[in-house]
DNA sequence: TCAATCCGTATC
DNA sequence: ATACGGATTGAC
């Protein structure tokens, strides 16, 4: 092998790179000298290849300087992997703080915010796309198409990108900080009368907000507004929804707004080539707005001037690859880095919004009570079952009369009535027998749950079998876990109105909308389909199913379900919930006050010591491998152990700090994670800060 | 006393 | 991963 002869390049001859292995122990920058072919092209933010450890690998320049502290001699870049520069100074120090709250690695974070590379993409002139189609190879065509069976969701994903990218040409002539820019409309926003918030967008500013949304709001049409402030203003918008579906509603609304050729709808689903192309598009600063889903919350736009989150409690936004980043925290700490405006908006609140108010980092946006009067539905509790058993005009479809009146009188308006059924399958809690009050761990206050039928309960957290429980509230010595026989009744109810259509919206199959005409739609939370103009009535069934799951946010979450489903009956229509009502949620929807609830929940969590109120961090692996790793951490004074508990064949460690320690306990997890990959360790631990499945 | 082997460590 | 250095061990 003849070694080329290689010099380095006069100006900032060294290049910082970070190399993309996923080792703890490696995760810094190292030091390579540039050669002088690549002075100009082997920019910051530009991807290489470097031999690292007699290996070649891909890395990120994440700066150039003039030497190097490296005490060794340097090796040379390999390679340059092309001259885009797709990690730009915000989204690198963006990054380095996610991998640092995440307790993660740098590389990780950026395979999440950059995506792969397509480089017939890369070389694409910037208005070739619609030309492009004669040298598609069948590759390409093959990602692009929707998976088979994908339905409308596919559709709608295929018209988002084909408009993303036929856009760009246009957006060159438009998107000089001169162009003229459509002046923005505060009407939807004055009904909170918020127009302050938009207006300090428009001015450059950095408003932060925690918007509660009343029911039926064209929400994809506030944030459009939001972010047309913002572009008003020169500046650019971040803006992440939880499925393809809502995706596809603030893209249309954003066309509506922006016109074409101002945003980028980028999601995962779009497959390579596309993806890479809206990318493209925000890092070259062709579009100022990205919107998508949690694949978009690293997309770099110019001059960030606004990130929002829509429904930041849904479990979508937390992303399943290490490090396990939550779109709605890496969208904060990007507006709190970039100093940007950030809206969290939903129909509810999550404890982590509350906080985020309580704190005074951002401000509420709630609808008026008399504003809210009007837009409302009406809300009527229907008693629990035991109530519904002596309810005689039950007897037919086993539903409460209020629920049997609700749906009768809507589907003789002609309009649809939407019937939401929980899901099967979660992990079945247990509650007091006599008042339902979900029954906690005496020690940790962790949720008891089942493990099979006739077991004694066990804390999920903690593992200690509950022998004599007595529930804190009433005293009651005896346990029941919760049951659901809900699916068989929206059955039942479809057949109670002959020649009314049925139709039903869930894991196979999700409808986006449903005609305005009557019928009755069953649906599982989350693929409620929208009605033309609106449903008629609401019935939310079996509550008993969400309010008592194995779950730390089970009332926060069953309320978000409910109010999801409740905002989509028209103003003065019904909504039903099947239970009496005492339970705090559902006295929140009854409300319609998530934030009452979040503030009372978020009290509760504080007093238990659960998140947001405390940060957690969860170790899952081999019982011997989770011991190792915690016996090389140095936690943070205050670090409290909980567990073992068994998750299949490996356990899980619990580690909880107040919140000041949080920095603490991610550096010294990271750091022990280190210490074991530097050794070699064979079996790995997965370290999970803010665990989704805190249960 | 030397060489083969083991172990731990750094990887620019 | 993989090679390197230093320590360790075994045979002459």
């Amino acid at each position: 092998m003849a070694a080329k002869t290689r010099e380095p390049c006069d100006h900032l001859p060294v290049a910082r790179v970070c190399v993309d292995v996923p080792l703890a122990h490696l995760d810094r920058p190292f030091d390579y000298l540039v050669p002088a072919d690549l002075a100009e092209t082997a920019q910051p933010g530009t991807r290489v290849r470097v031999r690292f450890a007699r290996q070649l690998v891909d890395g990120w320049i994440l700066e150039r300087v003039e030497a190097s502290d490296h005490d060794g001699k340097l090796a040379y870049l390999e390679r340059l992997v092309s001259s885009e520069v797709v990690l730009t100074p915000e989204v690198a120090r963006l990054a380095r703080a996610v991998a640092d709250r995440y307790a993660g690695n740098l590389a990780d974070v950026l395979r999440l915010a950059i995506p792969p590379r397509h480089a017939r993409v890369e070389g694409e002139p910037a208005q070739a796309a619609e030309a492009k189609t004669e040298t598609e190879t069948e590759t390409e065509t093959e990602q692009d198409s929707p998976a088979p069976g994908a339905g409308s969701e596919g559709a709608a994903l295929e018209g988002a990108g084909s408009r993303a990218a036929g856009s760009e040409g246009a957006a060159l002539e438009g998107a000089g900080p001169e162009a003229v820019m459509p002046a923005f409309d505060l009407a939807g926003w004055e009904a909170y009368r918020a127009g302050g918030y938009l207006k300090a967008l428009a001015g450059g500013a950095a408003p932060r907000a925690v918007w509660s949304a009343m029911p039926f709001e064209d929400w994809p049409a506030r944030i459009a507004e939001a972010i047309a402030a913002t572009v008003s203003g020169g500046r650019g918008a971040v803006a992440v929804v939880a499925d393809a579906r809502d995706l596809d509603r603030l893209d249309a609304a954003l066309t509506a707004i922006l016109g074409s050729g101002r945003h980028v709808a980028l999601s995962a689903a779009l497959g390579p080539a596309k993806r890479y192309r809206a990318f493209l598009a925000a890092s070259r600063g062709k579009v100022p707005v990205v919107v998508g889903t949690r694949a978009a919350m690293f997309a770099p736009v110019p001059e960030l001037g606004l990130v929002a989150i829509w429904d930041d409690g849904d479990d979508l936004h937390s992303e399943p690859r290490a490090p396990y980043p939550h779109a709605r925290e890496v969208l904060l700490t990007r507006a709190q880095l970039a100093g940007a405006g950030a809206l969290v908006g939903g129909y509810t609140r999550t404890g982590e919004a509350q906080l985020l108010v309580e704190t005074g980092w951002a401000k509420q946006i709630v609808p008026p009570r008399e504003t809210l009067r009007t837009r409302a539905p009406q809300v009527v509790p229907a008693g629990d079952d035991a109530q519904m058993a002596r309810d005689p005009a039950a007897a037919t479809a086993r539903l409460p009369s209020v629920a049997w009146e609700a749906a009768r009188h809507a589907l003789k308006d002609d309009a649809p009535v939407l019937v939401q059924v929980p899901r099967r399958g979660y992990v079945p809690s247990v509650a007091c027998a006599d008042c339902r009050t979900p029954a906690r761990c005496p020690h940790c206050s962790g949720p008891l749950a089942l493990r099979s039928s006739n077991a004694t309960p066990a804390c999920h957290w903690c593992g200690r079998v509950a022998a004599a429980y007595t529930c804190p509230s009433c005293g009651g010595r005896r346990l029941r876990a919760a049951v659901t026989g809900a699916r068989r009744t929206a059955e039942e109810l479809g057949r109670a109105f002959p020649g009314v259509p049925v139709r039903t919206s869930g894991r196979e199959g999700v409808l986006a909308t449903v005609p305005g005409g009557a019928a009755v739609v069953v649906a599982t939370p989350g693929a409620e389909p929208m009605a033309d103009g609106g449903f008629g009535a609401v019935l939310l069934l079996d509550p008993w199913a969400l309010l008592t799951r194995a779950d730390l946010r089970a009332t926060e979450e069953a309320l978000r379900r409910w109010m999801n489903a409740a905002a989509l009956a028209r103003p003065g229509g019904r909504v039903v919930v099947a239970t009496d009502g005492a339970v705090p949620a559902v006295q929140a929807l009854l409300r319609w006050d998530a934030a009452w609830h979040a503030a009372r929940e978020l009290a509760e969590r504080r007093e238990l010591g659960f998140p947001p109120a405390a940060r957690m961090a969860s170790l899952t692996g081999p019982p011997e491998a989770v011991a190792d790793l915690l016996a090389a951490a140095r936690l943070p004074e205050g670090a409290e152990l909980l567990g073992p508990v068994p998750v299949g064949d490996e356990e899980r460690m619990l580690v909880r700090v107040r919140r000041g320690r949080a920095a603490a306990l991610a550096q010294a997890l990271h750091e022990a994670a280190g210490v074991r990959t530097a050794r070699k360790a064979a079996q790995p631990v997965r370290i999970q800060v803010d665990p989704l499945d805190l249960f």
